[in-house]
DNA sequence: CCAATTGGTCAATTTGTATGACTGATACTC
DNA sequence: GAGTATCAGTCATACAAATTGACCAATTGG
């Protein structure tokens, strides 16, 4: 029986998280950013501006609050992002980047770009562009709406 | 600044992978298997055959040879995986699908053909085939041989 | 034959996530 | 305007997937 193509997709999702994630950790990490996790790749982004509250990060990033409040904690363990209450709603907080997150910020999109074209001279232009394209459309297609 | 499409790629390797195992893993529950761990749906499929030692598993799978031993414990658990020593090495064991395990194989075919044909009618024909087609390219790129 | 490699195991830890139970603030409705 | 429902956030707990480190036993190969 020949091997799925779907189950490809699923082991490369995978694979392609963790390979990213990876070497921008060890970007970062060779920079002297030792404390920044995996998922602040993924939430500092969403954190320009002038504040953004848990809830929003949750539903923009698809998780639950709870996991949001814990990948938050280690970066305002380290300074990177810090809390204010919400002025025009008692109830909520408002997250913002510190100056250093801010530079954190920008260091990491420079990082980010320079994994991307490594790992897109590795598999291919045509191949990568066919590939963020695709993910791009999906992600248009299942989040239609921006939420805030 | 544009949010760079590479988080959202990011973003979306995470995300489909969940969306895949998730919906995979509800439809084996409705039919009667809840003991099925995520893992499975990536492990299973390696097993058919006569049998594969794990550290043929950890390779393919890109991951450590603990993680397989932890990601099969629970599929011995549940008798669908068994464990007998390699004949032809000492050190090293074979792990083979049980009947009940073959069985299971079988159903999550099924069900991965399904989910798979949900999904691809929600996305769209092409933007899923794009996306299918890039993945599977990029895994013949990354992972030249067979490893066996 | 002995050293290095390989296959597997055990234990502990990390990361990302979820659930459940709870508090306090706001909003809706009568 | 009082009462209930909803929403934001928190705490504690649990779980799955993976890792690292320390180790043992079998195999290989100079």
């Amino acid at each position: 029986m020949k091997k799925l193509r779907i189950d490809t997709v699923i082991r490369m999702c995978r694979r392609l998280e963790r390979l990213f994630g990876d070497r921008i950790q060890s970007h970062l990490s060779t920079l002297g950013y030792d404390d920044v996790p995996a998922a602040a790749v993924s939430l500092l982004p969403l954190l320009e501006g002038k504040g953004v509250r848990p809830v929003t990060l949750a539903n923009k990033l698809k998780i639950s609050k709870q996991a949001v409040q814990q990948s938050l904690k280690p970066l305002e363990t380290s300074k990177y992002v810090e809390t204010v209450p919400d002025p025009t709603d008692g109830r909520g907080k408002l997250v913002k980047l510190t100056e250093s997150g801010d530079t954190l910020l920008k260091t990491m999109h420079k990082v980010k770009q320079s994994v991307q074209d490594e790992l897109r001279s590795q598999i291919g232009k045509k191949t990568f562009k066919k590939m963020e394209e695709s993910l791009n459309e999906i992600e248009a297609i299942l989040d239609p709406g921006i939420h805030d």
